[in-house]
DNA sequence: ACAGGAAATGAACATTGTTCAAGAGTTATT
DNA sequence: AATAACTCTTGAACAATGTTCATTTCCTGT
């Protein structure tokens, strides 16, 4: 007989679960039935173990934000390892990570983010958006690399502007992913951007600006 | 008594109807049995209009699309008749649009792109992305007025990665929309994206690149 | 061995999308 | 006018789901 598992274990073992229901079916095969079953307990028990589905997919979203911010970091050690200081070099390789992951991730990814599911996103006691800030930290640190003139702030402004840039090239080319070729759409229009806005900062375009935020 | 509506003012009423509840309570709040309810007709009935939701939402979201692509055109007729042509400022007009858009629509726009209802976006016999295409044009268009070194390929690639940036910091910005200067921070990081994009642009960075997709 | 509490159970409930047999209404034909 | 053929509407019924909670089971300390 398999030793029986306790709260923590069990937790661990319907978060597994859930991940793969949501990496194959996405949002709407996260159901309590199915973690059910395939966790060997009731229904009732997978409500012991989180409030409700929302919990569950928070947390499996947490699990997934974790592992993307290892894969940028990753991604920078290696570059670091290869003596490659470049900024633009190093931001397509961020880029790549985040590509990557994306495509590894076609099922759960969607609702990474835009995270739709019962209520609009209430703050929540855990830490979700303290992780979309270390993966924009991870950013800003090879824009300080790059000795563009940036403040603090605005360097800070510039990697949130550039990482959500790259999110929503990434976002709309997988809308209609029919196509193959759609991903190597997504790398160009990447390639693009970086590569202008890099060039963008480099004549200090960050600072010519003036408000002209309409009514 | 009223004259009784034929097929297609019912789906016209239907649809108002739909587009009501989506923006009141996003995806989950449209409902069949609330429909009909509101239509004043049957849940069968809505059936019979309509293949199913799906149908309903995608037919509502053809509508915001369209308005919104004329909310853009305006905008632009709006700098044309002030006689201003410099291309940042007609792109962040766009971008104003846009904002302005995603502001009045805030229960439907997040359904708007990233189409999660049921199946993963089916092409569709419909326009849908064609609509999107025209909205691409648009920024396009603004970017052959302003005279950068682009080929027409070039440049429709830095059109759709333009506006998919834009969309990409209005998405990542209202993900945590607790707070009312979200909306500050979003027009921040839009003005910065333009501004060194355009500047970006105009040092022929779009043609100086290599490719360095990651395997 | 037994009491007390903690955890698991799964039947039951409420809500939903969707279907479809039956009925009501309309139009054409004789 | 009467009847037939057709279309549209209806709402009850079904299946799938999230969630609750009284009951049962299991464990632990004495």
């Amino acid at each position: 007989m398999g030793m029986a598992l306790n709260k923590e274990e069990m937790s661990e073992k319907v978060l597994v679960i859930a991940e793969t229901l949501l990496n194959e079916g996405g949002m709407d095969n996260l159901k309590a039935r199915t973690i059910a079953e395939q966790a060997g307990i009731s229904v009732g028990s997978v409500y012991n173990l989180f409030a409700d589905l929302d919990e569950v997919h928070r947390a499996v979203n947490m699990r997934l934000l974790d592992r993307l911010g290892v894969a940028g970091l990753t991604a920078m050690a290696d570059l670091e390892r290869q003596g490659v200081s470049d900024a633009e070099h190093r931001i397509l390789a961020m880029a790549g990570a985040y590509v990557r992951f994306v495509e590894a991730h076609p099922g759960s990814w969607p609702a990474l983010l835009a995270f739709n599911r019962r209520r609009a996103t209430l703050p929540g006691p855990d830490s979700y958006q303290a992780r979309l800030d270390e993966l924009f930290d991870i950013v800003a640190g090879v824009l300080k690399a790059g000795n563009f003139e940036l403040d603090d702030d605005r360097r800070a402004l510039a990697a949130r502007a550039l990482w959500s840039s790259v999110h929503g090239i990434v976002t709309s080319g997988y809308v209609a992913k029919s196509d193959s070729r759609q991903a190597d759409e997504i790398w160009q229009q990447i390639e693009l951007l970086v590569g202008v806005f890099v060039r963008g900062l480099e004549r200090g375009g960050a600072f010519a600006h003036a408000r002209t935020k309409p009514v």
